[in-house]
DNA sequence: CCGCCTCGAGTTCT
DNA sequence: CTCGAGGCGG
């Protein structure tokens, strides 16, 4: 009978359907909180594919918690409100070490002892959220609110992929778990790129980003943002004994499959709490999340009901609050630089504001698009931040602050240093200034010239270069071989006594004999830096195979394609560059190949990145180091990293490590890889 | 033609 | 450190 085989067809559908369900939901935590996946992104998408399939010709096995509902229900009307069964409060803070420890001693009196354990997690900066499983599965969760009441987000937390849908095993009848939901920088930074190109308005943070994701309303919207979470308390539970100690709840809520944050840790003294505060404060950057502090707890529960709370703070936790990186401050103009290329590069001036130690006022804004995708103008009140902690950027404006009296920016027409009407190249992003003889453009050449890296004369600061120009004793590089001539006027500058004039000339005369690369590289030619000027020194060996080579012949060589032939060519082409090298020939200075230097060694084929401040040798050292023997330098942690050497202070590069699984070695390690495979060291 | 990897260029503050 | 752009393989 039909009806027969139907039923059969439907109680295998049924069966799949569930098997289905539970794969996923494994996958699903191996991808999303555990890191590790087991299967390609593929063969997932085909377990979901054949999910969906299923449920599209079985409707009624559809159920709320199915993998295939995360992208999110029907829009709803406004977000219901929620009674926290158990408020949600909030922290006191620290703001420094001296306030921390006074915590810990009024702790200590009221419970009288001072050998407590205490647990110190990363202080996520995004929106407290309280999820309430029933029989293992999620049926609320709600936002923090007032602490009292929150406003219910349920379907849309549905939607975040390592929040379980369905827990594993036999769990309490039913429990509250609390955390915060929050939004990688990576995401966010993507999000407002997307955003900005689609003419929306940008978040101003991370942490906007992730509450506005989580309360929209239509659960799709919320689905298609980066968001994720950490669980990092337990609320309530009924129907079971709850752990004794707050670490103890820590590992049993990871080991429900939730995501719990891999930095808590247990100490048992105020100094290695104190110490651990410290360590963050340096190195907060380096995770892709945006963390505020360190939130330290009492670790046994039964002293934190003895502590209990007052008003609205309990008594058993603080949170220690980094200084802050990012301030606000008002955007006076926008002035503009002319680099050594000629490009116009705006940067802000701001009114003088510290930021993690440092008195910002200035900050680079890079190009004209991106002031406008950032919606900054003249006069605003803007955030700006220090990126890695060292380099200021405006972050964008704060618009409630906005009075109308702002001055949208427009790139000058006109060089501000010589006039000349000013060019932007079709589908480019920078605005040229194409006047050669630009002084701002020849100031900025002569001090590549003399920098690091290519002639390396020490003594040749910003302001010398600028008063050797203005004095008309120098108008390019080369004319530096000639100064020895005019002693009587380099004496008449200013700061400039007999000494320093002997120091100058001699650093002069001792950067005659760099190598062919540097040389080729001071020239400052357009897309000519040092990587590519090395390989063309050693492709040619002297400037003069150089000058007289085609377009096709220097096309030719791996790594350099047709627009940096061109730009060589067209180089050479311009009688006054023809002239500099005259100069620097006549002088004496050094146009040829001394020796090919030995590409194999004990590291070939392995690369390094270096970041970060090391102690025994600077960065370039270290890099000259690896290139010695064999190795290659690279600028960013890519897949094709060997090695990551971590110094002092480092960046994002060790996040970006960690992320590909990079092998990471400190200075320390660097050193002994180095004798290993016996390699000397500089003394 | 697109996406990944590198390199180039400009930059802050103490 | 950042962004933009060149080179090149798929």
């Amino acid at each position: 009978m039909a009806t027969q085989t139907e039923t059969r067809e439907y109680e295998q559908a049924k069966a799949r359907v569930e098997e289905l369900r539970s794969l996923i939901a494994y996958h699903e935590h191996r991808y999303f909180v555990l890191d590790s996946p087991e299967i390609s992104d593929a063969e997932f998408d085909a377990l979901v594919q054949e999910l969906r399939a299923l449920e599209a010709k079985h409707p009624e096995l559809i159920t709320p918690d199915s993998p295939t509902q995360r992208v999110g229900g029907a829009p709803v009307e406004t977000l219901g409100i929620v009674e926290h069964r158990v408020p949600l409060l909030s922290l006191a803070n620290a703001f420094s070490e001296d306030d921390l420890r006074a915590w810990h001693r009024r702790v200590a009196a009221q419970i009288e002892r001072d050998d407590f354990a205490l647990v110190c997690e990363p202080k996520i900066d995004g929106l407290a959220v309280a999820l309430v499983y029933e029989d293992g599965r999620l049926t609320t969760a709600a936002t923090r609110g007032d602490g009292m009441r929150g406003e219910n987000i349920t379907q849309n937390v549905r939607t975040i992929r390592s929040v379980p849908a369905r827990l594993k095993g036999s769990v309490p009848p039913r429990f509250e778990v609390r955390g915060e939901i929050y939004m990688t920088k990576s995401g966010f930074e993507k999000l407002n790129y997307e955003r900005g190109e689609a003419g929306l308005p940008l978040f101003a943070s991370p942490r906007n980003s992730a509450a506005g994701s989580v309360r929209q309303l239509d659960p799709k919207v919320t689905a298609s943002r980066p968001l994720d979470i950490f669980l990092y308390q337990l609320g309530w539970m009924e129907g079971a004994e709850p752990p004794a100690t707050h670490h103890e709840a820590l590992e049993w809520i990871a080991s429900l499959g939730f995501r719990v944050n891999p930095n808590i840790r247990r100490f048992e003294t105020i100094d290695e709490v104190a110490r651990f505060c410290a360590e963050w404060t340096e190195k907060r950057d380096s995770l892709d999340y945006e963390i505020d502090g360190i939130v330290v707890k009492v670790d046994s529960l039964a002293y934190q009901r003895q502590l209990g709370a007052v008003g609205r703070e309990p008594r058993w936790a603080i949170a220690f609050k980094f200084p802050p990186t990012q301030a606000t401050t008002k955007l006076l103009r926008i002035d503009v630089n002319v680099g050594r290329t000629g490009t116009l590069n705006p940067f802000a001036v701001l009114e003088p504001v510290k930021i993690a130690g440092a008195t910002v006022q200035l900050a680079t804004l890079h190009n004209e698009d991106d002031i406008r995708r950032k919606d900054i103008r003249e006069g605003d009140t803007v955030i700006v931040q220090r990126a890695g902690d060292v380099i200021p950027q405006v972050v964008g404006p704060v618009l409630s602050k906005r009075t109308g009296g702002e001055k949208v920016f427009r790139m000058p027409r006109k060089c501000p240093a010589c006039k000349t009407p000013v060019a932007r190249a079709e589908g480019e992003a920078m605005y040229y200034c194409p006047n050669r003889q630009c002084p701002a453009q020849r100031f900025r050449l002569l001090e590549h010239f003399v920098g690091r890296g290519a002639m390396d004369i020490d003594g040749i600061g910003e302001s010398l270069a600028a008063q050797l120009m203005r004095a008309g004793l120098v108008q390019d590089g080369a004319d530096l071989y000639y100064l020895k001539d005019h002693r009587d006027e380099l004496l008449g500058l200013e700061r400039l006594g007999e000494k320093s004039v002997d120091n100058l000339l001699a650093s002069i005369e001792a950067s005659k004999r760099r190598p062919l690369a540097q040389v080729i590289f001071a020239l400052g030619i357009r897309h000519v830096g040092g990587e590519v000027a090395s390989i063309l020194a050693n492709h040619f060996g002297s400037i003069d195979a150089l000058m007289d080579a085609e377009t096709h012949d220097i096309d030719a060589i791996p790594g350099i394609g047709t627009k940096i032939a061109e730009s060589v060519r067209e180089f050479f082409t311009l009688e006054e560059n023809r002239r500099i090298i005259d100069k620097l020939r006549a002088a004496g200075v050094n146009l040829r190949e001394e020796s090919g230097g030995a590409r194999e060694g004990p590291l070939s084929g392995l690369t390094f990145v270096i970041t970060g401040r090391l102690e025994r040798f600077s960065r370039d050292a270290a890099e000259a180091l690896v290139k010695r023997h064999g190795g290659a330098a690279a600028s960013s942690v890519t897949k094709k990293t060997d090695y990551l050497v971590v110094g002092a202070e480092p960046g994002s590069k060790l996040a970006k490590a960690q992320q590909l699984g990079t092998t990471i070695l400190d200075e320390a390690g660097f050193i002994a890889l180095l004798r290993e495979r016996h390699i000397e060291l500089p003394a």
